[in-house]
DNA sequence: CGGAATCCTTCAGGATACTG
DNA sequence: CAGTATCCTGAAGGATTCCG
């Protein structure tokens, strides 16, 4: 065994920080600019389209039609097509994304709840780094 | 009021969604390409720096600076720098850190466990979409 | 060892227009 | 309404070199 290799056992087994390992594909999916957000907005039940796109400030059509299809094709969010005339698609998450979702929101969560903490540390840091290098 | 406005009180008080708002920009921040990792890794105690870019697979030297600085920045990650020769850096989660990174190690293991769940349900779909029309 | 600086490439993602 | 199809740009990120 290669004892200089450390152990990270906590962390998923630690195949998270393989690339090119299927856990860190997954990652790598779910940390993507929008994923978190598609599948917060989800969290409360179905949303159509355009429904989606109002909530999601800022996401362009192109993104959200991207991002809903990466999930759907990865077993987490379900795509249901009513054939009426105007044409209504649902979205939804499904068992298992609504098990990522959860944890998901958490993080979502805790940004919410951290931000005035985070932006104080980041106002501190920057005016250390203007200061110059310590006069006498 | 705007009651078009969908009601979205379970993600951080929907703050999250608004872009340009504080809760957002830190949500980008954790799940930024490489953030989640970095703090996995630094979830079991201190590392160094070349450390970090073993465990880290595929990260480049200037992209583990670069997330690095920013988690310094905002208050998750302490940096402590040891005068000796050659130089020592250790780089370790503030608390406000270990809070998020606990959160985060919970996707990394969620991604872990459904890996071949998810991994299925994509080879489900692109036969799906390989297929035809549908003949008769 | 722990970086900073530079150059260079690629591709995520935005804008726009069109369709069933 | 719910999307596709292009075109195009900026910035993320890789490779390389140099430094205290």
């Amino acid at each position: 065994m290669d004892t200089t290799f450390p152990d990270l056992r906590r962390y998923g087994g630690a195949d998270a920080f393989l690339r090119a390992c299927k856990p860190r594909a997954i990652l790598d999916m779910l940390t993507g600019k929008w994923s978190t957000l598609v599948m917060g907005a989800l969290l409360d039940g179905p949303r159509r389209f355009n429904e989606l796109r109002r909530i999601l400030d800022g996401i362009t059509q192109k993104m959200l039609s991207q991002t809903l299809r990466a999930l759907e094709r990865d077993g987490l969010v379900r795509r249901t097509v009513y054939p009426t005339i105007p044409p209504r698609v649902d979205y939804e998450l499904t068992e298992l994304g609504r098990s990522a979702g959860g944890l998901l929101a958490a993080i979502a969560e805790w940004s919410a709840e951290h931000a005035d903490e985070v932006f104080a540390a980041r106002r501190a840091y920057d005016e250390r780094a203007a200061e110059p290098v310590q006069p006498i």
